[in-house]
This record gives C-alpha cells, sequence and structure tokens, in this order.
DNA sequence: CCGAGGGAAT
DNA sequence: ATTCCCTCGG
C-alpha cells in the first residue's frame, strides 16, 4: 500500500514537465525514504536522476519498495488535470497494475481522481559514483536557460570554462561566433541572483546544446541550478525541487575535436 | 578602428527587426557623423534608409568612413541574443572581415561578444532627392499597421487619399471594398494620438499593401509616424529612431488602371 | 489562477 | 504548417 500526499501539487507537474520530453517511460521507485527516479533519455545519451524525499510529503507510506512503470507522457497529461493549487495523492494497492492520482481543491469543493496502468520497465539502474568535481557553478536558472537558448541560435556546441573569475558560455557556428561571460558575483541583492563560482581546478568542456536546452525545461522547479563540471566526468545540471530533493540531469562532454578553436 | 557605443540596445534590436524581413544583406555605412544604411528590398521594389546620428551613441568612434556588408538575417540572430535593457558595442578593427557585437547586462554580471563575418556588397547608392510633398499625414504607428493589415485581407492594393479633412485609406478585392477615414485631430490627451493632416495639394495614391505591411515591422520604433505624398513620387513612410535618427522607407506608387473604380 | 488569443520561432 | 511562448482578459 502506497499513499503519498503532497500539499504543493504544482510541485509534481513541473517535474513532469522537466522530465517528459527527455524520456518516455521509467520506473518511479518508492521506499520509506521517499519518491525517486532515474533514467536515461530516449537516445541514451543523458540521464535525469530526481528525487523526492518522504520528508517533503505531508503524509508518507510506503509500506514495501516498489517500482512503478509510467509513461511520463501519460502520467503529466493526467497532471495537467490538477489545478495548480490542488492537493495532490499518488495511490497504490499492493499488488495493483494501476496507480491513482487524486487532485483536491484549495476548497475540497473539486476531489478528482485519474487512473492509470502502469507498465513493466527494463531499469538499468547505473549507479551514479559521487564525485568530487573540479568546479561547481551556481547561478539563476533563468540565466542559464536564457544564455543556451540564445547560444544554439549561432551554434549547436557550447564551450563552459570556468575559471576563477566566472564562467564563460561559446559557441560556434556558419553565421559566426559568441562568448558570454559571467563573472562571480555574491553581492546581489537577492542571494538568487548570485553567481557563485566555486573552483577547485580550471575546466573546459564541450557540450551538445540539444540535451542541455532540455534540461532547461526543468527552470520553473527552482530560481538557482548548479552547473558541476570536472574533466571525462558527465557534467551535473541540478535543480532543487523547493526543500524536498532536486531533478539532475547527466551529460557526458563531447570530445574535443575542431572545438578548441574559439576557446 | 570602430567603436559605436549604444546605451539603449534595444533601440538596434528594433531597427533590425525593421528592415530583416525586407533586405537580406546591406551595406552599413560609418562615418564620423552617423551609422547609415541605405538599401533596396530584394524584390528592388521598395527602398529602407536608416539613419542613426553620431550624437545618439554614447560613445562614437569612426577613425574612418568604413562600408560593412552584413547579413541582416545573421546580425538579428546575433542582436536576439541580447537582452533589452543591455548596452551594445559594435566594433570593427582596420582592415577586418568581421564585426563584433558586444552586449553588457545593465548590472555588468554578464558580457557577451558576437562575431560575424562581413560580406562584400555591391552597394547602389541611389540619391534620394529631397523633395516637397504635396500631402503629409502623421499619425499613431500602430492605428496606421492595424489599418494597413485590416485592408489587406480584403485586397492587395490601398488607395491613401488626403484633403484636408482628413485621410482615406482604400481597398477593393473580391468579397468587396473598404474604406477608412480617418479626419484630422489634433485635440487629443496624448499629443501621439493626434493625426495630423498637412495638405499643400490634396493627392490620391495607390500602393502594394505587401509592401506597406512589411514597413511596418518598424511600429515598435515610435509611437508616430509620418506619410509624405506625392503624384508621381515615392511614398515615405518615416518613423524616428528615439532622438537619434529614422528609418524611412520609399515606395513606388502603383500606376493607376482600374483602381480609381474605388477612389 | 485560468483560458484564450496572438505572435514568433522552427 | 506547426508548436511554443507570452501576453492579455475573464
Amino acid at each position: 500500500m502506497l499513499e503519498l500526499r503532497l500539499v504543493q501539487g504544482s510541485l509534481l507537474k513541473k517535474v513532469l514537465e522537466s522530465i517528459k520530453d527527455l524520456v518516455n517511460d521509467a520506473n518511479f521507485d518508492c521506499s520509506s525514504t521517499g519518491f525517486s527516479l532515474q533514467a536515461m533519455d530516449s537516445s541514451h545519451v543523458a540521464l535525469v536522476s530526481l528525487l523526492l524525499r518522504a520528508e517533503g510529503f505531508e503524509h508518507y507510506r510506503c509500506d514495501r519498495n516498489i517500482s512503478m512503470g509510467m509513461n511520463l507522457g501519460n502520467m503529466s497529461k493526467m497532471l495537467k488535470c490538477a489545478g495548480n493549487d490542488d492537493i495532490i495523492t499518488i495511490k497504490a494497492d499492493d499488488g495493483s497494475d494501476t496507480v491513482t492520482f487524486m487532485f483536491e481543491s484549495p476548497t475540497q469543493d473539486k476531489i478528482a481522481d485519474f487512473e492509470m496502468k502502469l507498465m513493466d520497465i527494463d531499469s538499468e539502474h547505473l549507479g551514479i559514483p559521487d564525485a568530487e568535481y573540479q568546479s561547481i557553478v551556481r547561478m539563476p536558472s533563468a540565466e542559464f536557460s536564457r544564455i543556451c537558448k540564445d547560444l544554439s541560435s549561432i551554434g549547436d556546441t557550447v564551450v563552459i570554462s570556468v575559471t576563477k573569475e566566472g564562467v564563460k558560455f561559446s559557441t560556434a557556428g556558419d553565421i559566426g561566433t559568441a562568448n558570454i561571460v559571467l563573472r562571480q558575483n555574491t553581492t546581489v541583492d537577492k542571494p538568487e541572483d548570485a553567481i557563485v563560482i566555486e573552483m577547485k581546478e580550471p575546466v573546459s568542456l564541450s557540450f551538445a546544446l540539444r540535451y542541455i536546452n532540455s534540461f532547461t525545461k526543468a527552470t520553473p522547479l527552482s530560481e538557482t541550478l548548479t552547473i558541476s563540471l570536472s574533466s571525462e566526468l558527465p557534467v551535473v545540471v541540478e535543480y532543487k525541487v523547493a526543500e524536498m530533493g532536486y531533478i539532475r540531469y547527466y551529460l557526458a562532454p563531447k570530445i574535443e575535436e575542431e572545438e578548441d578553436t574559439n576557446v
């Protein structure tokens, strides 16, 4: 028996908007500690890792670990039927092959339940090693999104370079080249506007903008994000989900060929 | 060496939106007095003339006259990467075959530079004679845009007729005819809402709406525009660019055949 | 807060 | 031509 009650239902709606374009089907894993998902994108290049901790739910009951395979497109369709202020409850009976989403309007005047068939999905639980990163950048998520969108109108690869002074995003394409430099800045009015560079070693890596741009679907989840970079390791782009968890996107760097022409 | 710093960068963004659909490639001419462009549209029917005076820039350095051939589509793509509040600097080194656009965010936290290849373009500097016009109409640019859009759903030619009382925009097409009359009106709350007719002689001329409608891309640049009309002369549709210059569109009248059926 | 409409980008 | 985004109105 599973019953997870999330007062801020809009969070779950946003979480699905953040992953459904990247991943078609995935297993949600539910244990006593939380609700999580880990999946490769459909082209098997990027990896998404979601965690919503049990403490973030108003009510959290999960009698035994279960893995529920869902089609994220269909799940997203159902969650779109929840109002942004609705309380969402996820329910599944033991042994059932369905999951139920219940939406309660704030006034309790409207109660909806949507039942969805579960699917069997081969899950490939890639262990994600906890790594030390050479550089970690924290910045406003909207700014990151804007930069990556802008650069993709020029090229299809972004080079992210971190030095102590700041972070540089570069690209090159047929029509020209572009460099956008953000300098470290922690003396801002609102802390979420800060650009914080935590650099152990300078690093410069290339990534396909196509994937980075789909990561930025998570922008509505959090005002800030962190980008963790190390040579030879996949970059980690992390958005916190309120106080209850995170979405992390992993993407392997492109092997540099001629990209270093404009670093 | 060329270095032009424009604090209100959104002006340059809007200027490009105003001409890039009409002209594919053009030379920007830079002299000590200003930054200008003059080009025929790609079908060689309409003419665009842009002037941004040196005084409108915060910093203006142009050591010697140069002509820089640019693809306006690509330039527009790059300028779209500037924020509306950004300060834009245009730079070119002597003898270089590239131009650099630099965008500084208001807070200076973000500095971007975009480099674009210049092109060789045959420029045909048509001298534009300064003419006396029989009638000049000043009116809100949004209203002109709306009228021309509306009329083009009925016909493909607009007849603009000016009398002392007002200005009439007419069209005719398969489904019927349309006449929109604006009477002179200077007693308005906001001066930019005025409709001012400066008539020496009544005039009535026909124009292809297709071109007029692409002129109205400049509507965001200015609340008002002027339409200068004389028989046998191209109409001039002028939008002021803040305090620093203008965009003028020239279009020859259609020779009237059967259009007088609904004048 | 939601839905519809319009404009822009691909 | 389609889809997405953003703005406006209820």
